[in-house]
DNA sequence: AAAGCTGGCAACCGCTGGACG
DNA sequence: TCGTCCAGCGGTTGCCAGCTT
């Protein structure tokens, strides 16, 4: 369990007995309670005065993955995975990263997720999890799945942020690797109208306003949208405002133009296009995300064509 | 029921870069 | 400019609950 060992940079008054391994709940409550009244920062300070035998690192760990009042607990949504899955495609391990974009989980969490869910199925495909192949199956197979299950929740915000999570769901691979049925048109989610999502955006930014009951998850969702937001501005470009740009439903990424009206979420159509190879929707969908999420005979046929394609 | 195995997650470790004297 | 300290980051480890045999 947790042990005890010396201090291996002791300072020669005190050589201090530093604790290892899990927190007591004595241990959570006084570094709360220091941290009530100290504030959060100088670790090291913090660690020494508030009387806890561990190190300034182990009580910032412990305080920013566990405690911290806005720490979310729990299974990642449908929403969180997808946004996940197409951050780590465009910035690769920069956990901390992308846990700014996901509010109240941490990057710990982000990895951890990613360690044990994503790259077990690059495992089982026995590809390299950090490979553009992997990165495509990723795009084609799971994420054209995530979107789905976001679409099939019926709550507004949901219609929201998976509205949202389209535009940041946009190709970032080069189209010259995905197999050659497949054309940069084809490869596009389409939504519903552009004009529905700013609704949506405008009433729930009115929800949150007024509304003292608003519930954690849309406070979280709103909030999410707000960092998201940053991300389709970073890749519009020149335009200055998310609304105008939602509604002018049309953006630019890496010289290719990506019409609003076009994408189809509901990606049937687009599984469908990948390679010839169509995709049942059989249990992915009714299994959180499981194990049973891939439908491996169809990676293997899908991994065996890029194959082919390279 | 018990032993072994596996996956998920909390915590630790080592490195890096920034701030400061 | 150099050395030291510290916070933060990403990689890794080890514990343990749940599952399988």
């Amino acid at each position: 369990m947790s042990s005890v060992s010396k201090s291996a940079s002791s300072s020669s008054d005190e050589d201090v007995e530093l604790r290892r391994g899990p927190w007591t709940l004595e241990e959570d409550t006084l570094l709360i309670h220091y941290i009530a009244c100290h504030g959060e920062g100088r670790w090291n300070l913090l660690a020494k005065r508030s009387g806890l035998k561990r190190t300034g690192k182990s009580c910032r760990l412990r305080w920013l993955n566990y405690l911290k009042p806005d720490v979310k607990r729990g299974n990642l949504t449908p929403e969180e995975q997808l946004l996940i899955l197409e951050l780590h495609s465009k910035w690769g391990n920069r956990w901390s990263k992308i846990a700014q974009h996901l509010p109240g989980r941490t990057d710990n969490e982000i990895k951890n997720y990613w360690r044990t869910r994503v790259q077990k199925q690059a495992r089982h495909l026995k590809i390299d999890p950090n490979s553009a192949a992997f990165q495509e199956v990723i795009r084609c197979f799971w994420m054209p799945r995530l979107i789905q299950k976001i679409r099939g929740s019926s709550s507004p915000s949901s219609v929201i942020l998976s509205q949202n999570l389209a535009i940041a769901s946009r190709p970032l691979i080069n189209h010259s690797s995905l197999p050659p049925q497949v054309s940069p048109q084809e490869n596009v989610y389409t939504s519903e109208t552009t004009n529905n999502l700013d609704h949506h955006v405008k009433n729930s930014s009115l929800e949150h306003s007024t509304s003292p009951s608003v519930s954690s998850s849309e406070s979280m969702n709103i909030s999410h949208m707000t960092q998201v937001s940053e991300y389709p501005i970073e890749a519009m470009g020149n335009s200055h405002d998310y609304n105008t740009f939602l509604k002018g439903g049309c953006y630019n990424v890496d010289n290719i133009s990506y019409d609003m009206e076009t994408f189809n979420i509901s990606s049937v159509e687009f599984e469908n296009s990948i390679g010839g190879c169509h995709v049942s929707q059989s249990n992915w969908i009714d299994n959180e995300f499981g194990d049973s999420f891939w439908n491996m005979d169809e990676l293997w046929q899908f991994k065996q064509l890029q194959e082919r394609g390279t």
